[in-house]
RNA sequence: GCUCACGUAGCUCAAACGGUAGAGCGCAUCCUUGGUAAGGAUGAGGUAACCGGUUCAAUCCCGGUCGUGAGCUCCA
């Protein structure tokens, strides 16, 4: 006798043990079609694997994201078996499930190309229609470690070797390809409905580069063809976003190869950073900020007592001058170190809020470049809060409300995650613990969801970061704010107290934006290069219809120049569809169309960029509702 | 930094199995003065990333350097 409780508590019984997908048939065809992987007393378990006799089932399809990664993981190993019977000499290594898909690694000993991808692509297709089914087996770690010896399959005996003394060993078969897998599983092969390979790229073994280069393919995998097409016009999508590709087209930024990873900035791209700047300084200034510039290169002492010497000196540049040694800053804190120290400090003026739009060098591995997101030259809109111990709460809530206050005005979305201290790190337990809590206790106080990363953090104190999803998917970490025990210490900063003695001020760094040139990058991507009526460099592009209605134009552009929008005039001999695909092109949020009807109303003609042609606007109202836009930093 | 791929006009890309290269877009000039996403003609524009080797001859083959891309690794 057998008992399964299903998920709405209801009980089932059976004459023996069952499998899941008996007792989703039971209760429908359809059911039985979707279930992609069972959990069986809270445990994820394959479908066709009987449970125990008493077990609490609940069937999870597609949606379930555990399920999902079932699902994509299965694809995976039925992407191994392809590759094996295409390549038989094939050494499989690991092939996870992850986000939006899944990947496998291969010792193949030469690389794959993209016609290979397609062949094996095929090849799946085919078991898929074989529809075999995927069985578990258990084995003894002494059986597993000889079956996989004698298959010479050099990698998982390496990892059955490391699983701990008290795992389950367990295989999975389908047709005649058996693979070390923890499992679970869909049921059969022919449960993998739509699925593309993606890429190939090189990764090593475990991640190191001493160990060999595997070839990884990636490919993704869903329930329906039309959500794995879907999942395929957003990649389209986020490749005709690059920010790349949208910062020529729109002639915004270059990077030149003399200058690896350190960008120019063309007019119209400049345009954009002040603005952004604009609303930074605006922002700042309402919450007490002030503003300092320290040097671009220091002395190398200045370095040494910073700990930066000990602790970054790879990832600096350095100049020799008259036998002295200079380093270009990677950093702004020391410069705000030499600043605080200009004075004799009270406990009276603190917090003091000092913040620092610095541009600052570091030599990133060049493997790492990649267009505005991460770069070897890049200006931080950073800032350094000194303050009393007793204001960390405070000071660490004003920055998160600040850093809020301008993603909103973005329509950014970010999450945080507070990073703790790393093994290798300085300072006492007791400063730590204290730091970190204060930290927490803001989060919680203000109901802000976190992630905990233990150990993240920096050597000289903990951290909160935000992290930002572009169009990619991808999360950059563009704010944080980092509690540093270490630098006040290394500059022996005081404050003279209540009490007439010195004392130590603590220290936090904070960026907003993080790097400039990043949150620039993030923002193309994001708005796909139609930025919202304040950002774009041209706010509006006046088109003549014909010569005699160049004067009105440039009267109209003058008068709307005036006013402080910033306007362009098309007097190229072109016909008006011809201006209007360009200015279109480059994303203008307004054009206004002036011909023998405008110039004799004393009116012009509207085209959006999003709904086309609106016809005729009074100048004056035109005008003002712009303005309106920009003033409020309207979104689109 | 590592692996693989790539580097041809401002941009996007061709072709030539080794005999110094083309198109479209863009740009300039002219014709056209046209009403809501490409009017026409003509023209300028390339030391084929850089350095070396092989060869009668190299943009093409080989090696190195630099850069770019994807991935890995790194990210105080």
């Amino acid at each position: 006798m057998a008992v399964v409780i299903l998920k709405d508590g209801s009980r089932r019984e059976y004459p023996q043990p069952v499998t899941p997908l008996q007792v989703a048939l039971d209760l429908s065809k359809r059911l039985a079609k979707e279930t992609v992987v069972a959990k069986v007393n809270g445990a994820l378990w394959d479908i066709n694997r009987v449970m125990p006799e008493e077990a609490e089932l609940e069937l999870l399809d597609f949606e379930d994201p555990e399920a999902r990664d079932v699902y994509r993981h299965s694809t995976a190993h039925l992407m191994a078996q392809a590759v094996r019977e295409l390549y038989p000499h094939v050494k499989l290594a690991i092939g996870p499930a992850i986000e939006d898909g899944f990947y496998y690694d291969f010792d193949l000993g030469e690389p794959l190309t993209p016609e290979d991808l397609g062949k094996i692509q095929k090849r799946m297709e085919e078991l898929v229609k074989e529809d075999l089914p995927i069985e578990r087996m258990v084995l003894s770690r002494e059986e597993a470690i000889k079956l996989f010896a004698d298959m010479g399959e050099d990698y998982k005996v390496e990892l059955i070797k490391e699983l701990p003394a008290d795992a389950e060993i367990s295989c999975y078969r389908q047709g005649d390809f058996l693979d070390l897998c923890a499992g679970p599983h869909v049921g059969s092969t022919g449960r993998i409905r739509a699925f593309q390979l993606t890429s190939v790229a090189g990764a090593y073994w475990r991640g190191d580069e001493n160990n060999v280069m595997l070839q990884r393919v990636y490919g993704t995998s869903f329930a329906k063809q039309s959500q794995l097409e879907e999942h395929l016009r957003l990649l389209e999508e986020a490749r005709k976003r690059d920010h790349r590709k949208l910062g020529r087209e729109l002639d915004l930024f270059s990077i030149n190869e003399a200058g690896p990873g350190m960008p120019f900035y063309h007019p119209k791209g400049v345009i954009i950073w002040n603005e952004l700047l604009k609303l930074w300084r605006e922002e700042h200034a309402r919450d007490g900020y002030m503003e300092i510039r320290t040097p671009q290169i220091l002395n190398r002492r200045l370095w040494e007592q910073s700990g930066h010497w000990d602790n970054y000196a790879e990832n600096m540049y350095f100049t020799e001058v008259d036998d002295t040694t200079f380093a270009l800053k990677p950093m702004n804190c020391p410069g705000a170190m030499l600043w605080y120290l200009t004075q004799h400090r009270s406990y009276r003026e603190l917090p003091l809020r000092t913040a620092e739009l610095g541009l600052v060098h570091r030599h990133e591995q060049s493997g790492v470049l990649h267009g505005l997101m991460r770069v070897r030259a890049f200006t931080q809109d950073d800032a350094h809060i000194f303050m009393l111990p007793s204001q960390i709460e405070q000071e660490i809530s004003g920055v998160i409300d600040l850093v809020d206050r301008l993603y909103k005005v973005f329509g950014l979305e970010y999450r945080l995650e507070i990073s703790t201290r790393p093994e290798k790190s300085m300072g006492s337990e007791e400063q730590w613990e204290i730091a970190t809590q204060a930290l927490i206790r803001v989060l919680e106080n203000k109901g802000i969801d976190y992630k905990l990363n233990p150990g993240d953090g920096a050597f000289y104190g903990p951290k909160i970061d935000f992290h930002v999803r572009d169009c990619l998917k991808r999360s950059w970490q563009c704010a944080t704010i980092q509690l540093d025990f270490q630098m006040p210490e290394r500059f022996d900063l005081t404050y003279i107290g209540e009490d007439g003695q010195k004392h130590r001020p603590v220290m936090v760094h904070r960026v907003a934006y993080g790097a400039i040139d990043r949150f620039l990058g993030i923002l193309i991507e994001h708005f796909a290069g139609a930025f919202p009526v304040w950002l774009s460099p041209v706010q509006v592009k006046i088109l003549p219809i014909a010569d005699r209605h160049h004067q009105y134009c440039k009267e109209l552009a003058q008068r709307l120049e005036a006013a402080g929008i910033r306007v362009e005039v098309d007097l190229r001999n072109e016909k008006i569809g011809y201006k209007i695909r360009q200015a279109q092109g480059e994303k203008v949020p307004y054009m206004l169309i002036a011909g023998d009807k405008e110039v004799e109303a004393g009116k012009a003609a509207l085209r959006t960029r999003s709904e086309g042609d609106v016809g005729q606007v009074d100048i004056a109202q035109f005008q003002q509702r712009v303005l309106e836009e920009i003033r409020t930093r309207q979104l689109n």
